[in-house]
RNA sequence: GGAGGAAUGGCAGAGUGGUUGAAUGCACCGGUCUUGAAAACCGGCAUACGUGAGAGCGUAUCUGGGGUUCGAAUCCCUAUUCCUCCGCCA
């Protein structure tokens, strides 16, 4: 949630950032309209802070007439508290509903895009920030894409899933089961080295907690949703694993705050469809190692570029050719302030898959989080907020398995031999 | 799931209707003392919003919400959480 003191302050900002977010009409109009109402609050708290202040100071006085044993004139300032009451509520009520209203239209406007984001509607106007130039045609002839590696050497089923729970649901099975275990032991090594500190959340979290971090109002048709409880099943763990850090003041020093977590990961994905959907491209509950940042502001996009190397270098150690890629103002999501995509090759699907997007949030999160550490002079600053995926496992599984098959088998990267103990797939 | 108890500042812990935003202790920060440190002593130490150039001032907040009262941390209702006992259970 943006502040308002940025709409006030920083207008101009505002509405080119808004242009290059490709906001809506309606979405322009909200800035004037939120300055206006946040007039109205203030003119309505000064009013009803005076009339509590006088009510205050009569209380008082008709304290000290009661111990005097003067009730008579008592009486009559009661009266006149009665009065002030009458108009507070009133007052009170209508500060709740500005309140309402600001915050209905304060939770609509997204992010505003660093400079450095390219304007854009889709995908296909995101920047190649970092390119492959390696090979990406070198498979042997006969190679075949994961869902049939799957097949041939039974490491996941999808229609056991179908049969246990729907479509998206995979089985994992043998060495592919293995294989999804030792990436996670190795991404959340690689990341604790790193000074993250792991973290196992919860994976339902309520209301509350899902709107601090943005996925609601923006994504609640993307989460599955436990009605009897009012929880929703986590999309990813930076949503617990930032809500750790929601009402909270950090000291400055203690920054930047390092989590790491593995969960797994829910997520409906309402109209996806074809080939996106064949095999693991794109399933309703995927593994994930997830990274989270708490930085300085004067920080955060170091600390961005920081993450955005540990990535790299996950990607570097498996062998896999990637790209990253700046997300283009339309293909950013609401709450980012500036995203990088890694998209890793399968070879045989010949196709880019997303498997991890790293982005600092700035303060848009750490508003609603209440999120803030003590700066040098004692006042209290909203942090900034960051994470990425490192890594989201299913699609790099995909991956693996098509780009390193062999006609005698999928070789198993060097690094994660020591975590799945074997070195082929066959 | 049933019965009872509790919830106060970073922590511990007073406070049961009227200068209580809240005693006291610990922690923390600044100072005096000291060659330095410790101890001792002195001072400071919540958050949000409003207002003001600023010092400051005002309002709200003692788990959340509602109520009683001129006045609530204190009384009532309600929600939540925690603890104890019983039941169930990986």
């Amino acid at each position: 949630m943006l502040e308002i003191s940025t709409l006030r302050l920083e207008k101009e900002r505002v509405l080119t950032g808004l242009k290059k977010k490709n906001a809506s009409e309606a979405q322009f109009n909200m800035v004037d309209k939120i300055i206006e109402l946040d007039d109205l609050r203030k003119k309505l708290q000064t009013e009803n802070d005076n009339l509590l202040s006088e009510s205050n100071k009569i209380s008082k006085e008709i304290g000290d007439l009661f111990k005097s044993g003067k009730q008579a004139e008592a009486g009559e300032l009661k009266n006149r508290v009665a009065e002030i009451k009458e108009q507070t509520k009133a007052l009170d009520e209508q500060s709740k509903n500005v309140l309402t209203e600001i915050n209905d239209l304060l939770i609509q406007l997204p992010n505003l895009p660093h400079s450095s984001v390219p304007y854009g509607k889709h995908a296909e106007d995101n920047e190649v920030f970092k390119s492959w130039d390696g090979p990406l045609d070198d498979l042997f002839a006969e190679a075949i894409p994961h869902w049939e590696l799957a097949e041939k050497y039974k490491l996941f089923s999808l229609s056991d899933g179908v049969k246990l729970t729907g479509s998206g649901f995979p089985v994992y099975k043998g060495k592919g089961a293995k294989l999804q275990r030792a990436l996670i032991t190795y991404f959340l090594e690689k990341a604790t080295d790193a000074g993250y500190l792991e973290i196992m959340p919860p994976l339902m979290v309520n209301q509350d907690t899902a709107r601090a971090t943005g996925q609601l109002p923006d994504k609640e048709g993307q989460m599955y949703y436990v009605e009897r409880d009012d929880l929703y099943l986590i999309p990813t763990a930076e949503v617990p694993m930032t809500n750790l850090y929601r009402d909270t003041i950090v000291a400055e020093e203690d920054l930047p705050i390092k989590l790491t977590g593995y969960t797994p990961c829910f997520r409906r994905e309402a109209g996806s469809y074809g080939a996106d959907v064949k095999g693991l491209n794109r399933v309703h509950q995927f593994d994930k190692v997830e990274i989270v940042q708490i930085a300085h502001p004067s920080k955060s996009y170091n600390v961005l570029m920081q993450m955005l190397s540990h990535v790299e270098g996950l990607l570097q150690e498996l062998g896999l050719p990637y790209r990253i890629l700046r997300l283009c103002g339309g293909d950013m999501s609401f709450t980012s302030a500036l995203t990088f995509d890694f998209e890793v090759y399968s070879k045989a699907q010949k196709r880019w898959l997303e498997v991890s997007s790293v982005s600092n949030f700035e303060t848009f999160q750490s508003n609603r989080l209440m999120l803030r550490y003590k700066d040098g002079d004692g006042k209290n600053k909203l942090a900034h907020t960051l994470n990425g995926s490192a890594l989201a496992l299913a699609r790099i599984v995909a991956s693996i398995l098509e780009n390193f098959q062999t006609p005698e088998g999928v070789v198993v990267p060097d690094v994660l031999r020591k975590y799945t103990g074997f070195d082929i797939i066959n």
